[in-house]
DNA sequence: ATTTGACCTTTAAATACAAAAAGTCAGTTA
DNA sequence: TAACTGACTTTTTGTATTTAAAGGTCAAAT
């Protein structure tokens, strides 16, 4: 067996483990068994935690960036983007829970290497969306003054809504996520409505 | 000196001191001394600290909604009844600090009488914003579906971005309460504004 | 190259103890 | 008799000490 299955192996045993308890419930021996195989054998392929839970960090970023890409490439209706990236987060944060806030938020503090992974994946995020609705802006759909700053903004919001929710009662109930995701996305549906009627036509 | 006075007196005292320190980090006797009283003399005003405690809620509760009132007495435009609020609530905030949040949460919890202030207190702002702006739908300048259901919305929002980052670090410096401020003011803009274009004009 | 047993170090959890705070009340005081 | 105190008990919180667990190292084995 080789040594990219291997570290495959051990990543997927520990994204399991560290989004179900978080990372101060997960020691190494523990993800070590899930996969047939001492602590020592982990560390070889592993130097030390810090770098298994960076590679953790790494991988669900990825996973995460590129569905957010898949779902830009469908090409929605500006507003279905936002519904439709709300839906994604849901899913995101009932797959890694505890991984989904710590990775937005800096809870995992000393860890240079990973807040470095968090801000490029919210980087990217933020970047991707703003390409996409400067698609609309161009089109003439949408008029706000800048991508970046408007598409961070809702993003923090939305974020700020699910933080919130998530660390009052982890894990968060069904009904309780259910509660959120409709907030977020009437919040949508009011940023596009906009709660003025005098608005000048452009098209 | 009468019996309400050194009651006022107390109170003040317990405001100054748990706005600051913290419910936990507050004793009675703390408290008493400030008035020149016993601990046992205090407890013959207020029989326990719950009440205390529910009595100082109630006199912050009741100041904040006041404040409000104020303010919506001044028949500001629609959107800078928004924007006063945000500022309203900083002065709030940079005043009473934990007790803020503590009204704001959960966190006090195991005290059915000051839950229930806290509910009506939130119950009471978004009733009388709501009211403030049914006046502004009915003049045709907004538009939204439901008075109460919107302004509530706009406020659990700016409260999760206040109190998100509120938590992240007790008390926030002062650049990332103006931050705070900013995210909240913009997002008012934006919600005023709206996203698309093609508005229809009612006027 | 990969894995392990034996080992050391650091951190977190449990324990017990001391201190502080909450709360009670019979009995002063004005 | 309303307002307060001293002396007290109970509960909570903090702290110091120990113990267990987890992180981490390495020479030796496979």
């Amino acid at each position: 067996m080789s040594l990219v299955i291997k570290q495959e192996q051990i990543l997927d045993a520990a994204i399991r483990r560290l989004s179900h308890f978080g990372v101060n419930k997960t020691s190494l021996t523990e993800i070590a068994e899930d996969v047939h195989m001492t602590k020592q054998a982990l560390m070889y392929y592993y130097h030390d935690k810090q770098q298994l839970i960076a590679s953790v960090t790494a991988k669900i970023s990825g996973e995460y960036i590129e569905t957010l890409s898949g779902l830009l490439d469908k090409a929605l209706p500006v507003k279905e983007v936002f519904l439709s990236l709300i839906d994604m987060r849901r899913h995101f944060f009932s797959k890694y829970h505890l991984l989904f806030i710590q990775l937005s938020t800096t809870d995992l503090i000393g860890a240079a290497e990973i807040e470095q992974i968090r801000k490029e994946t919210k980087d990217a995020e933020a970047g991707l969306l703003a390409k996409q609705i400067e698609l609309f802006i161009g089109k003439g759909e949408i008029r706000p003054n800048n991508a970046l700053d408007t598409v961070t903004l809702i993003l923090d919001t939305i974020t700020s809504l699910a933080i919130f929710l998530g660390k009052q009662c982890p894990p968060p109930s069904q009904a309780e996520i259910d509660n959120l995701i409709q907030k977020q996305k009437a919040l949508v549906e009011l940023l596009f409505k906009g709660l003025e009627t005098d608005k000048i036509i452009y098209t």
